[in-house]
This record gives C-alpha cells, sequence and structure tokens, in this order.
DNA sequence: ACTAAAATATACCGATCGGTATTTATTAGG
DNA sequence: CCTAATAAATACCGATCGGTATATTTTAGT
C-alpha cells in the first residue's frame, strides 16, 4: 500500500464522522483539515473536491454500520432473529457507546435529496439494498415454513426499515433510549407475528 | 398589521420551503434575498440573523403540517380514524402534490440534532408534544373501550411516529408512493390490532 | 547514498459567507 | 399634503468558502 493510499484511507476515517454529523453542506474544508492534521493542499493532492471526500465518507460509514449487521446476522440462526440485529447495534449508535452521529443512511437521505444528486444516488443504492437483503430473508423464511407464505416481502422489509429510521431519529434526537426499546419493542412484536 | 410585520411573514412564507430542504448550513442569505426578490438590508432590518429566520421557518412549517393533521384528525370520529390520519395527509408531501421538502420534523431534527442547538430545541419539543398527543389520543380510545387496556399509550404513540417518519425517509427518497402505501398498509394493520 | 518521483506544505486566488453602517425610499398619522 | 418615523436599498466589512499553482519535503527504487 502506497502512502497516498494510506493517507486517503486516514483522511475518510478522520472526517467520515463529522460529515455523518455535520452533512455535506455544513462540513467544511477546514473541517477537514482540523480533523486530519493535514493542510489543504495534501488533501486536494488526494482527492479532487469536497465532494469525492464526502462520497468516500458516506462509504466508509455505510461499509460500517453494515459489516456489524452482517457480521451479527452470521451469528443468528433463525430468520427471525437475523431480523431482529438491529435493535441492538443501532442503540449503540444512539446512546454514544459507539459514538457517530447516528445512521449514515438516514442522515445523507436527508441531508441529500433534495441537494446533492450523486450522494442521494449512493444513499438511494444504499436503501433499495438493504431492502432487497430483508425481503431475500423473508422469502428464505416462507420457504422454510417460519414466515406465513401470505406476507409481503417487500412490505416487510421496508416497514422494518421505516421502523429503525424512524426509531433512530427520534431517540437520538431526544437522547432517550427507553424510547428506543418501546419502538423496538412494537419490532420485536411484529416480528413475531409474521408467522 | 404594520408593514415590518407584513414583511417579517412574507419572508417566512418564502425562506420556510428553502430552508426545509436545503437545511440551515445549507440555505445561505443569498437564497434568502433571491427567494423574496428583497436585499439583505430589508432582512436584516426585520430579523437579527440568519438563526432568527430559520427558526421562524421551522416554527412556519410546523405548523403548516401539524393544522392539517389537526384539521384532519376533526374530521375523523374513532380514534383509530384519527391516528390514520397521516397516511393520507404525508402521502401529499411525498407525492409532490404539495411540493415542499418533506416532514420539517425530520428534516430539521437530522439537520440539527448535532449542530444547531436551538433549533434542536424547539423540534425536540414538537416531537414530544406529538407524542403526548396520539398518547392522549390512546388513553381516549382505552376509555372508550376503543382500544384494549393493557395496550401502553406512549408505544404506541412513538412507534406511529416512527413508522410515520420513516416511511417518508424511504418514500422521498426513492420517489416510490407505493413503498409509502406498502408502509402505511402495516401501519394500518398494528392500529386495527390494539383493540 | 543518491535521485527521481511522489506526496505534502505554503501561499495565494476569486467568490461567497453572514453581517452592518449609511443612505434612500416608503409609509402612515396629523 | 406635509412630515416624522419607518422600512428597504446601497455599499461595504472582515472572515471563510472551495480550490489551485508552486515550493518543499518525503518516499521509495536503484
Amino acid at each position: 500500500m502506497t502512502k497516498a493510499e494510506k493517507t486517503r484511507i486516514f483522511i475518510v476515517e478522520k472526517t467520515a464522522p463529522i460529515f455523518n454529523m455535520k452533512g455535506y453542506a455544513g462540513t467544511s474544508l477546514n473541517d477537514i483539515t482540523a480533523a486530519t492534521g493535514l493542510t489543504k493542499g495534501s488533501i486536494y493532492g488526494n482527492f479532487a473536491n469536497k465532494d469525492e471526500v464526502a462520497l468516500a465518507a458516506f462509504d466508509y460509514n455505510l461499509k460500517n454500520v453494515s459489516s456489524k449487521i452482517d457480521a451479527e446476522m452470521n451469528k443468528q440462526r433463525s430468520i427471525k432473529d437475523k431480523l431482529l440485529v438491529y435493535i441492538d447495534i443501532y442503540q449503540k449508535f444512539i446512546d454514544g457507546s459507539v459514538s457517530e452521529g447516528g445512521c449514515p443512511v438516514l442522515n445523507t437521505a436527508i441531508d441529500a435529496d433534495d441537494t446533492h444528486p450523486e450522494l442521494r444516488g449512493k444513499v438511494l443504492k444504499a436503501v433499495l439494498d438493504w431492502k432487497n437483503k430483508i425481503a431475500k430473508l423473508v422469502e428464505a423464511g416462507i420457504a422454510g415454513k417460519e414466515i406465513d407464505a401470505d406476507q409481503d416481502p417487500e412490505q416487510i422489509a421496508l416497514t422494518i426499515i421505516a421502523m429503525v429510521e424512524g426509531g433512530i431519529m427520534i431517540s437520538k434526537l431526544t437522547s432517550k433510549v427507553e424510547y428506543w426499546s418501546l419502538i423496538m419493542g412494537s419490532l420485536k412484536k411484529y416480528v413475531e407475528s409474521l408467522g
């Protein structure tokens, strides 16, 4: 790995939480140099512009959360347990024990959907991939008789994502983990009612 | 009503959708003068600074949506129907027939929670008021035997808000009204299962 | 160790940022 | 209609914005 490649990764690691908290417009080049200790010349030696840093930061934040989800899902045997891994994982994003700025999908969706087409494209793909992944899980659950055959996999996927993301918004804003627990209690009941 | 009061309202009306779409950091004074046709001097003759415009814009956006919700709720007789008015109202915010930038509560919560304490305080209050309002409706539903007595009003309130806001995020990002319909189908089932 | 290439720092660019002091135009009351 | 008060426009402020050309340092292959 060349020096520039290392620096690129370093810049992304250091700025990803900032973009997640402040958003694209709210994160300045000064924020980036301050977080990395590097100069503007060095940043622009490794990235064409601020957009490229923001896009790379989103990829990094997304991979960070989705790899944790994948790892936790692999530990679970039943489909229903797999569908419920979000509860524990996202709690850490809310109560500060992981400490970033919440879910990058939610943050970037709201931040970019009316302002930044390229970033919007990335988060759009992330949501659709997420939906398809859950839908496939549900299909597997139906095939394995764990979930009733009359259930709509896409509807279930969208409902789960909505509850999770809406729950994150509420819990992060209010700083109330109890709210997260209550909403996730409803999610648990919902998943258990599927079959 | 004095001229200045009219101008203040005019400025808020014209800039509220911009703040809702672009967020606080993403909305510049140039955006404000362009949207109003006024000059910077005139803006600052009516507002102390950009913060004051943003705060007034949030109040305006919030009142706009909540008054529509109140009006629609008053048309409904049963508690369950009252709890389901969000379905039709927010659809208009998503499919463009009302054309703003989505739900101001969601947008401002994500935009301000890590960056703008004053704005965060306003949206925090809005969410808590919203939660309490739904919880009171549920309590009335329990009193009127429409909803089972073992249901937790706060949990129901939080769950409904999470599904609505999460659903808005997904549907607005993907521009798919079908997704909204599917998620709201789950909400309908949820509300009907309450008693 | 030497050197060419790669990477970082320095210094600077015009544009835009939020904000203000002052001047001009408009409003409303007598 | 005149005038004092109010409101809006003009012109300007320093700071910061994203970005770049150039100089300096560091890296890595021989």
